[in-house]
DNA sequence: CATTAAACGAGACGGTACGTCATGTCTTTGA
DNA sequence: TCAAAGACATGACGTACCGTCTCGTTTAATG
């Protein structure tokens, strides 16, 4: 038998609501519950089709900054790529998208498969992103890539998880500096 | 007048108790409900002097590594001395210590308030500490210090809490020979 | 839209609980979350249906007694069918009914919304009962009922609730006999 | 040895805290904590002298109602007697003299210790006075003066209790009525 | 007059019920 | 067969009071 199909219309009413939820509350304090409530839906169509508030959080994240996850087209200059990159992925760390992907990753604290699909569907590809723009010559060429990427990105989000000091263009400005001065 | 004075046994008991939970249920399976029946001692007895889990396992967590926030003696080699304390700090984030500081960064997420309490007990005096480390010799003068502790910690809580690869002494190695390279 | 309907098996289960609860423990050591467990129901039930204790005793109560509340068939002999609706009055006093009775005029006490619930479903039918009995022919027609029905009721419930003498056929025959002796 | 004194300072703050309470928050939201701590007393003060808080109620109430429990002086009318004493009694009955007994009322159904503590302190002397006031001729003399008792103080509990009809002068005269009618 | 012992206030202790909340499941009717 | 609605069992939350237990202090009577 084919039954009813599954209603576009309560997908996007769902992922929305949620992201204005978390505007609204905070990413803690969003609930399934209140999703539902928000978006008009049933609950049980919420479980039907993800396994927890984490899980619509990432869906909806991965339809906001998707087109992000792609390398910039490369300009000749590897450093001006390197600053240029990084401020465009420092910028997306503010508003709702990130306090989303904070929450997501404390989140992922508690649920190892969440975590690997989070690594999968979201840090992955950036990271992979990142890597491009480095391999384009801005460090020299025996320096471990990975290990660049973690530094570069680990300043990132230590500072988005601990909040000592702002993640924006100053920070992407100076860790690309840093790079730089590595021989 | 004096009142009956607190018990430091029962302290103890929650303590310890709220670190062996974690150690066998993960930091996120963690009750107050639960730490109070393992300690043996009433709910209201934890609210009476703690705020939530978070702040019990704070307590718990600066007893258990309060010592080790204190930077290494002076050897004469800056590099060696940056590896030796890289290589501590990298190990303590194993075991019980690492669940649940990263658990305890996942909930500062959710309170402004208690990671505030979170950086200045436990992450500020590390930075501090590091700090100290970097500046007897093993980078320019003229860098940035505050940014290389962001860098370094950076790059160990990012592989923390992603989990993408292993926090040890290899990365403590690697670290430290980046850091030598800038010039 | 439908929604889940209310089971009635858990409202019986929650009754019924109630009732062998005050049987076993006393109507004061009965709790809200004993009846929950005792019936095998989740707490948040029985605050979706009844406000207290009392309420729930109350529709466990009305249900059990309820037939009794009309008024018996006229047998032709007044005095006969004072003695006979006392008779059985009185009797129901004993066992559980009692108890939960005392109880709930315990409690209505501190709650004069329920009180009135109290009065509305259960002492005002009875009240209106005797009436109808005394109406017969048992007292001169110039005595005022509600007042003979406070003195019938007032003698029952005294004895109730300050236990110094028996609520019985005994006390039946004499407040009847009492009556009978007004000119 | 000796031993400091019990503190009569204490036991009448104790007291008149009770009662203040019981007028202001009603009996059932009075608890022993409230009562020392609008005492300025110790709680273990309270639980050394006392087992309850209806116990506490008892002896502050028996301070207040003490002297009128001593049956009327004889006016050579027994008539005018009875209406005399149950329009006092009745009197007595409002404000938080009332409010007390039914509370004390309601606990003594938990606690038979209790109830027979308050029959012996309260209720027992009463019912004498009233018997002392009947026994002066109100009534024929082969009536039993306990039924009438249970009678007439039965119908003034029954009202307090179930509040459906007010406990005043009115309800004196019209049970002195009563039992003046009976032959 | 020093000692002693009980009562005092304060307030923390282990318990336990309260009423609320979110979870994830189940059961209806309607599309 | 999916959707909305909403009841279900479960279990943690934070609060309140219970009755008990130290504390340090105060207050007579005793030796």
């Amino acid at each position: 038998m084919a039954g009813r199909p599954r209603s576009e219309e309560a997908r996007r009413a769902i992922l929305e609501a949620a992201l204005a939820l978390v505007e609204r509350d905070g990413y803690q304090d969003v609930t399934l519950k209140g999703i539902a409530e928000a978006a008009g839906t049933g609950r049980q169509t919420l479980y039907r089709w993800w396994q927890s508030k984490a899980e619509v959080l990432l869906e909806a994240i991965a339809e906001l900054v998707g087109p992000e996850l792609q390398p910039p087209p490369e300009s000749g200059d590897p450093h001006a790529d390197l600053v240029a990159f990084l401020e465009e992925t420092f910028g997306a760390a503010h508003g709702v998208a990130g306090r989303v992907v904070v929450g997501l990753m404390a989140d992922a604290q508690a649920d190892e498969k969440f975590a690997a699909e989070l690594r999968a569907r979201l840090i992955g590809p950036r990271r992979q992103a990142l890597r491009t723009v480095l391999a384009r010559g801005a460090l020299p060429a025996d320096l471990d890539l990975d290990l660049a990427v973690d530094v570069v990105f680990g300043a990132m989000w230590y500072r988005l998880l601990n909040r000592h000091a702002e993640v924006d263009e100053k920070l992407a400005r100076e860790i690309a500096g840093l790079l730089g001065r590595i021989r």
